[in-house]
Order: structure tokens, then C-alpha cells, then sequence
RNA sequence: GCGGACGUGGCGAAACCGGUAGCCGCAGCGGACUUAAAAUCCGCUUCCUGAUGGAGUGCGGGUUCGAGUCCCGCCGUCCGCACCA
């Protein structure tokens, strides 16, 4: 009799069952090896997609495959709940953020525990709640007072969209990284987060992290963008303002010296404010060079510009000789020191300039002694070689020049071996109503002043407006009106909020312990940290793992964690995608279709409204704008979580894309409905199967390691390969218990599914209980194996052999055979190759 | 421009250390069961050829008894950074 599994039935029971068994708490005082499983959390933006089923699935499987290897497991979940999507919903629609936020969550969280995730729910947070935020609160002024917070005046980029500042990190190509709209320059009072501090630490970690993606690391690595070089100071002469005589810059190529033929300053630099003061075409010059943007296209297409100074700068190795000082387009403020030297020789930008303003190009590098006045046109030498032209330099190599000249500067006191970074400080104030206020009261006498930790958490105030823009914290009436912590006068608080980064920045040590009078209990989560596996997006590879790095840092510069490094290991998942449909209309705009207004056909698709063919256009991310979003709602309804489940880790590897299909999800619930069959009852059947006792142990073993490697779609190829041959071979003692065997090991991937048929062969308890099958290592080796057999390299014909056959008798073997003799004609090999248990290479 | 990844059937892909290319799935084709359909089951399915056979892992070279895998040079796609001194 056949049945079909009711996945509507059976997935709420076993969840309940799960829960009821508390199955999935983590428990810190268990003797068990720990293992800590994270997926990144969600902004409740109000419905899960494909891309969190996806992420979390991986995590799941991971997580459930943990605990049947005998782990203790912590697999937590919570809500990246502050940011701005809240505030605009209250502009939009008149809700409260909180309530908007809150109602969001709810629903994800029940479409989460429809998909059967073994998440440990007694550790849910949200970082909108004080319970979360008031520890980050209390964080941060254990950062302040180790001198990691400070506060400074600094040109900010500021969303006029947003109306708040964004970090460098959160600006991409000129633009906020969320609105998309063009960043301006503004002089704000900001928090900022001495990251820097950490450059070092932050770049050296990056080796140790064996289990990251190297491309993640690389990204870091330029991300944090280590230069060594040499600082060094010029003289100025010429009409100099008062106090600005000398001007530094900073080289990356101190042997390049004697090449010099200008020098050059950014337009903000203040020996160029100065300057402009006086100097109205200057200042003209300065603004132009403010206004263009910094996006790719007009950073490539610019042309170098200049603006001489009049002033000159003396050569520190020639007192006699002065270069040009400029100001220049290309230099840019924000790096090294402002001003840098130019050697057209050997720098392309350098060389673009001084053919548009004729200074000298001399070579100062050469591939060899004898190359030294091979004349440099249009594109600079930046190769390695030995220096030439230049007096004391000459015939060193460049990184023994390096040294001379880093060396000689410090000697005689103009300059000194450095290195600069890429990396800013991570500025933190937001001028936003829906985030973490930053725990600080500003009073006209005594400064900034950390509120007292005994009167936090600071609560965000409930009744606040949203029909202006700007910071409804700011225009409250009542909320930032306090007597000074410290002399008890009236005093502001700040109303800045802190940027949600930071509160994804240690999330995953207050999952691990959260105890109610402090952020976190120290041996406790160290117990649990680092997360042995994080799960999540690659876009993420800079902004928050980086941020969640320096934070770790931080914490135990203040001694409060002894942890360096949050993530031990890290896999950043591909996208779900999917196919785009769209034609265009008589005014030559595009118009998407859904997936479900067409129809697949065999060789395109259909519109269903007008039964118009419509183009097939890329396979591309899942987004709103084209309209090629699946919801995984509905598909759930449909067909289960454990079908979707399947489906999300079938066939693309995990790291690349996932293309979503209707025939995919199709497949994965015949295979679910097909595991059902397996298991049918039958009656105990006698007699050994060697052959599927081989298949099954070697199935077990594989899955195992796949899982281990989050090869998801290799360890599901080998399910059907186990599935395929149980289905063929004839009953036996072997089959009954390798259908059993089978549940167990798609236990992890379809967890419902596995402990109806657990229950209905009989077995005692849930199968998320059960231990991971034992794998006889026996019967992982055969003993007899097909041999391979060429002629001069191309394959003849195989052969069968016992396993550790030697080699003369397969090379004796191979020369019996009927397809190699005719080949060879009566010839005598002239060589034979022979790789036991595997080929035979006759070379004729 | 700099840095990185990738390129294998109609499609998603697999291939340990250089050793039988294409496991597994999807789609397709043929068949069984059925009044019929769905579901299920069996078989075929890289390309060319009727078969024997030949070709084949983006292109061109190289190393090797043997290359998807290693080396050199191209082409293409995608990602990150971007005037970083």
C-alpha cells in the first residue's frame, strides 16, 4: 500500500515536538564539544526571501548534522532591527517604527519556524529593544573610557535623501549606499571609533583566519590598505603664509627621489586655503576641484589639472635645487598627508600632468645600468630595476634605495620611515530616530560626559513625529533636556544615534550569553566563541565583518572578552536567482513580468494576460525592479519546507548562484515523496547485501564529509546515488536497514520528513536526537577495481582486477587484451606505465 | 587602471594528489501501467558517423607516458577597489 507524505500534516507536529523537547536549546554547562553555527541575522524588513531560505537552510543542516556528531550546538536567531526602512514606513504609512518593526518581526519569525530551522528560540533578540540596545550602550562607554571613542569636527558625507552622515564604507561611488543619492561634504561634530588603532591587528589577523574565504581576506586586506613609506617635509619658498613654511608629504617610492619634478597639494589641504585667501583664481581652481565627484567614470575620464602656486619647494637632498608647487585635482586630502612629490617618470598620473604643464620626465629607474637614458614617452616605468640618475642612489636596487634614502632622511632629520592606511576611523553618529542613542550628555561646563551606567539603558522616547525630516530625537520637546551627570546644570543629551553596524558588531556574543545586569557574562561566552561557522552574504565582506573584527578587539583591549577573532570560519553563500521575462513598449521602455504572469515554453515564454511572446532576458539576482522575486510563502504552502529545504541545496554549489526554477522545486518534492516510499514498510526481509552494505557505508561517510565541507550539493548527489541503489536491489536484512540508515543522514536536510519515517519504522524518539550513522571503514574499500587500460594515452579498454593487483601481472593483463593486441599490431611496447589500482599506459 | 574569481553537455553541475571527462539532478526522447490524465516504473540522452570509429572541458602554445587539473600567452564573463602618492 502507498502512501504519500502530508507535509501540511506532519511539519507543524514535529515542530511542536521539537519545541516541546526543547530540542534545540543550547545548554552552556554541557560537557559536550561546542559548537557555534550562525547565520546572519535578518533585518525585519516584514518577509523572508529566498535568499534568507537559502542562508538559513546551509546553517540548519550544518547546525542538526552538528548535534547528530555528538556536538553541543548553539544555533541562535534574532533581528537586525534598528535602520532606516522603519522610519521611512513612519513617513510613509504613519506607524510608529517600533510597531512596524515588531509586526515584522513577528511574521518572519513565523515564517521561520514554518521552514523547521533547529534554532534555539530561548536566545531570540532584537536590537531595537533596551534589553539590547542599553548593553551596547554600556559597551560603548566601556570603549570611551579606553580611549577608543573621541569626538571631532570632520568633513562628513551626508544623504541629503537620508539626512544622515554615512560612513566611507557606506559610500560607493559618491553615492549612499542605501538611497543612491549623491553624497555632499558637510562639517559635523561626529563619534568616531578608533578602528584604526586596530590597522595593524586588523590586517595581521586576516592570516589566521585559515577558514575564510580568501577572497573575503583580500578584500580586507585592501580594504584596510597598508602602505610603508617615507613622510618627509620640504621647505617652501617663495611668498609663504605665515606658519606654513614647511610643507610634508608622503612617498610609497623614497628611491624615486632625484626623479622629482613637482609638488602637489589637494585642494582642501590648508596650505591651498591659505593660499586661496589671497588669491581668487586659486580659489576658483580649489572649488572646481571640490565639485567633481568621485564616481568611476569621471575618475577615469578627468583630466589631470593644476594650479601653480608660485611657490617652490626645496629638494631635502639638494638645497639648491626647488620643484614647483601646484595645486592639483588628483591629490587627495583624505590620504597620506595631503601633498605628495612628483615623479613623471614613474608614475602615470605624474607623468600625465607634467606633459600637460611641461615639467621635466627623467628616468630615475632602469631595467639595468645600461638602459638608464632609454627616454620614458607616454606611459610611466613602474617596473622593478636599479636606480639610476641619481647621485648617491645610483646602482642600488629599488628596494635597497627604499632604505638608503628612508635611512638618510632620518638621519639627517627631515623625514622618517612610516606606513599609512587606507582605513579611517569608523564614524558612528547618525542623525536618526531609529537606532541606539549614543549614552552621552553634552554640558556647557563640563563637555561631553558619559551618562552613569546605573541610568541605562537610555530609552528612545515613544512619541516622536516623522512629518519633517531631519532627527525627531533632536526636535523632541522634553527627551534631551537633562541636568549634567557630573555638575547637575541643565545639559543636552546627544541625539545622535549610533549606526546600526555597531549593533550587528557583537550580536553574536549576546546570543551566546545574555544575562540582564551586563552585556554579556565573560566565561560563558567564551566557551561558545569564536562562531566556528558564520553563514552569510558576500556583501557583507567588508562593512560588518570588519566592524564585528574591530569590535571583538576592542573588547579585549578593555578586558572584557579575551577573544581576538569573532568568526573562526566563514562561508560566504551565492545569491538565489532567477530567470527575467520583459518586452518593451511603444515608447521603448521595459516592462518585467513576473514569473507568474508567463508561461515556459519549450523554446521561450508567454505574457498569460496577452498570450504575446515576451523575451527571455538574463538569469539574474532576485529583485523587486525586475520583478523576478519567488516568495517563499506561497512555495511553501505548496509544497513543504522540506521540499524547499531540498531544493536549496541541490545542485549549485553553495558558494556560486542558485537558479530557482518551478522544475527544480518539482524535483526536490518527487525526491521527498520518493524517501517516503523507500522507507515502506515491508516485512523483514533476511539475507546480506556486500554490495549495497558498500554503497550505503559509502554514502554515509561521503555526506558526512560534503556537510562537514558545506558541499551541500555534492552530499545530496550522493543521497540519490544511496537512494537510487536501495530502490534496486532486492530485498535483504541489508536494504531494511540501509532505508533506515538513510533517514538519518537526510535527517539534517529534510528534518520533517525524516522523523515521520523514523516514527513509522518504529524507532524510538526523534530522529533530531539520533546519533549520526557508525561508518565501518571496511567496507569503504573494494576489492576489485576497474583498471584502465591505454594506448598511448587514450583509453583501449577496462579490465577488472583485485584490489592491489601488482604491476606485472596488470601489465600482463593489459597486453592479454583483445582490443590493445589488435591496436598494437604484433609491436613491443616501447615503455609501459603502470599506476596499480588504476591504469595501464602502453606507450607504442 | 589595479586586484580577484570563473569559463566543462540543451541547463544546474561532478571529477581525490596530473590517471576511464560528464556522478547526481533538470529538461528532452522512447516504452510500461492507465479508457485517459496525473502519479509511478523501465530505457536512452556530450557531439559527429548507420555501426566500427573519431572529436571533445573558452582559444593558441608548452611540460608529461598521460592535462578539465600544471606553465606561458590570448579571449570572454562576473565580483571588489578606484586619482591611495
Amino acid at each position: 500500500m502507498t502512501s504519500r507524505f502530508n507535509p501540511h500534516a506532519a511539519e507543524p507536529r514535529w515542530q511542536a515536538a521539537w519545541e516541546e523537547a526543547g530540542s534545540f536549546r543550547a545548554n552552556d554547562a554541557s560537557p559536550k564539544p561546542k559548537s557555534y553555527v550562525l547565520e546572519m541575522f535578518p533585518y525585519p524588513s516584514g518577509r523572508i526571501h529566498m535568499g534568507h531560505v537559502r542562508n538559513y537552510t546551509m546553517g540548519d543542516v550544518l547546525a542538526r548534522f552538528r548535534r547528530m556528531t555528538g556536538h553541543e550546538v548553539l544555533h541562535p536567531m534574532g533581528w537586525d532591527a534598528f535602520g532606516m526602512p522603519a522610519e521611512n514606513a513612519a513617513m510613509e504609512k504613519k506607524v510608529h517604527p517600533g510597531d512596524w518593526t515588531r509586526q515584522n518581526i513577528a511574521a518572519m519569525r513565523a515564517q521561520l519556524k514554518r521552514l523547521g530551522f533547529a534554532l534555539d528560540w530561548s536566545r531570540e533578540l532584537a536590537t531595537c529593544e533596551p534589553d539590547y540596545y542599553g548593553h551596547e550602550q554600556a559597551l560603548f562607554l566601556d570603549l570611551f573610557k579606553h580611549g577608543l571613542v573621541y569626538r571631532k569636527e570632520s568633513a562628513v558625507n551626508w544623504d541629503p535623501v537620508d539626512m544622515t552622515v554615512l560612513a566611507n564604507e557606506q559610500v560607493i561611488d559618491g553615492r549612499g549606499w542605501r538611497s543612491g543619492a549623491l553624497v555632499e561634504r558637510r562639517k559635523l561634530s561626529q563619534w568616531f571609533l578608533r578602528i584604526t588603532d586596530f590597522a595593524d591587528e586588523l590586517l595581521d589577523g586576516l592570516k589566521g583566519l585559515d577558514h575564510w574565504p580568501d577572497k573575503v581576506k583580500l578584500m580586507q586586506e585592501n580594504w584596510i590598505g597598508r602602505s610603508r613609506g617615507l613622510r618627509f617635509r620640504f621647505a617652501i619658498t617663495g611668498d609663504v603664509p605665515a606658519g606654513q613654511d614647511m610643507l610634508e608629504v608622503f612617498t610609497t617610492r623614497p628611491d624615486t627621489i632625484f626623479g622629482a619634478s613637482f609638488a602637489a597639494i589637494a585642494a582642501d589641504h590648508p596650505l591651498a586655503l591659505a593660499l586661496a585667501e589671497r588669491d581668487a583664481a586659486l580659489a576658483t581652481f580649489a572649488d572646481e576641484c571640490r565639485r567633481t565627484g568621485t564616481a568611476a567614470a569621471e575618475v577615469e575620464t578627468q583630466e589631470k589639472r593644476g594650479y601653480d602656486t608660485g611657490l617652490r619647494v626645496v629638494h631635502p637632498l639638494d638645497p639648491e635645487w626647488t620643484l614647483p608647487l601646484f595645486v592639483a585635482n588628483f591629490v587627495l586630502m583624505d590620504y597620506g598627508t595631503g601633498a605628495v612629490f612628483g615623479v613623471p617618470g614613474h608614475d602615470q598620473r605624474d607623468l600625465d600632468f607634467a606633459r600637460k604643464y611641461q615639467l621635466p620626465v627623467t628616468r630615475v629607474v632602469a631595467t639595468t645600468a645600461d638602459t638608464a637614458d632609454e627616454p620614458i614617452h607616454d606611459e610611466a616605468d613602474t617596473r622593478d630595476g636599479v636606480i639610476v640618475h641619481s647621485r648617491f642612489l645610483d646602482g642600488l636596487k629599488v628596494e635597497e634605495a627604499k632604505a638608503a634614502v628612508i635611512a638618510r632622511a632620518e638621519a639627517d632629520g627631515w623625514g622618517q620611515g612610516t606606513t599609512v592606511w587606507r582605513l579611517r576611523d569608523w564614524g558612528v553618529s547618525r542623525q536618526r530616530y531609529w537606532g541606539t542613542p549614543i549614552p552621552i550628555i553634552h554640558c556647557d561646563s563640563c563637555g561631553a560626559v558619559p551618562v552613569p551606567k546605573d541610568q541605562l539603558p537610555v530609552v528612545l522616547p515613544e512619541d516622536v513625529s516623522f512629518d519633517v525630516p531631519g532627527n525627531p530625537l533632536d526636535r523632541h520637546p522634553t527627551w534631551k533636556h537633562v541636568p549634567c551627570p557630573s555638575c547637575g546644570k541643565d545639559a543636552r543629551r546627544e541625539t545622535d544615534t549610533l549606526d546600526t553596524f555597531v549593533d550587528s558588531s557583537w550580536y553574536f556574543i549576546r546570543f551566546a550569553s545574555q544575562p540582564d545586569d551586563r552585556p554579556f557574562d565573560r566565561a560563558v561566552a567564551e566557551q561558545w566563541l569564536p562562531v566556528g561557522q558564520y553563514i552569510g552574504g558576500v556583501e557583507h565582506a567588508i562593512l560588518h565583518l570588519l566592524y564585528a573584527r574591530f569590535w571583538t578587539r576592542a573588547l579585549r583591549r578593555t578586558g572584557l572578552l579575551d577573544i581576538a577573532e569573532p568568526f573562526s570560519g566563514l562561508f560566504t553563500q551565492g545569491m538565489v536567482t532567477h530567470e527575467t521575462y520583459f518586452d518593451t513598449d511603444e515608447a521603448g521602455r521595459t516592462l518585467w513580468y513576473a514569473p507568474e504572469e508567463v508561461e515556459r515554453t519549450s523554446d521561450g515564454a508567454i505574457a498569460r494576460s496577452s498570450g504575446l511572446p515576451v523575451t527571455v532576458g538574463r538569469v539574474e539576482k532576485m529583485s523587486k525592479s525586475k520583478k523576478n522575486t519567488v516568495d517563499p510563502g506561497p512555495i511553501v504552502d505548496q509544497y513543504g519546507a522540506d521540499a524547499v529545504r531540498w531544493f536549496m541545496l541541490s545542485d549549485s554549489p553553495p558558494e556560486r548562484d542558485l537558479p530557482w526554477s518551478e522544475a527544480g522545486i518539482e524535483g526536490a518534492w518527487r525526491f521527498v515523496q520518493r524517501l517516503w516510499r523507500l522507507t515502506e514498510a515491508n516485512d523483514a526481509p533476511e539475507g546480506e547485501d556486500k554490495d549495497l552494505a558498500r554503497k550505503l557505508h559509502r554514502a554515509v561517510a561521503g555526506v558526512a564529509a560534503d556537510v562537514e565541507a558545506l558541499s551541500f550539493n555534492k552530499a545530496v548527489a550522493k543521497i540519490y546515488e544511496l537512494a537510487n541503489a536501495i530502490e534496486k536491489a532486492a530485498p535483504s536484512a541489508t536494504r531494511t536497514g540501509a532505508a533506515e540508515t538513510l533517514i538519518r543522514i537526510v535527517a539534517p536536510m529534510v528534518p520533517h520528513l525524516a522523523e515521520e519515517a523514523w516514527a513509522r519504522l518504529g524507532r524510538e524518539g526523534l530522529v533530531a536526537d539520533a546519533s549520526w550513522p557508525e561508518v565501518d571503514p571496511a567496507l569503504l574499500v573494494d576489492d576489485e577495481v576497474t583498471i584502465a587500460i591505454q594506448v598511448n594515452g587514450k583509453l583501449r579498454d577496462t579490465i577488472m582486477a583485485p584490489k592491489g593487483t601488482d604491476r606485472p601481472t596488470l601489465e600482463a593483463l593489459a597486453l592479454g587484451s583483445d582490443k590493445v593486441l589488435r591496436l598494437l599490431e604484433g609491436r613491443t611496447p616501447k615503455k609501459v606505465v603502470v599506476v596499480p589500482d588504476r591504469l595501464v599506459n602502453l606507450v607504442a
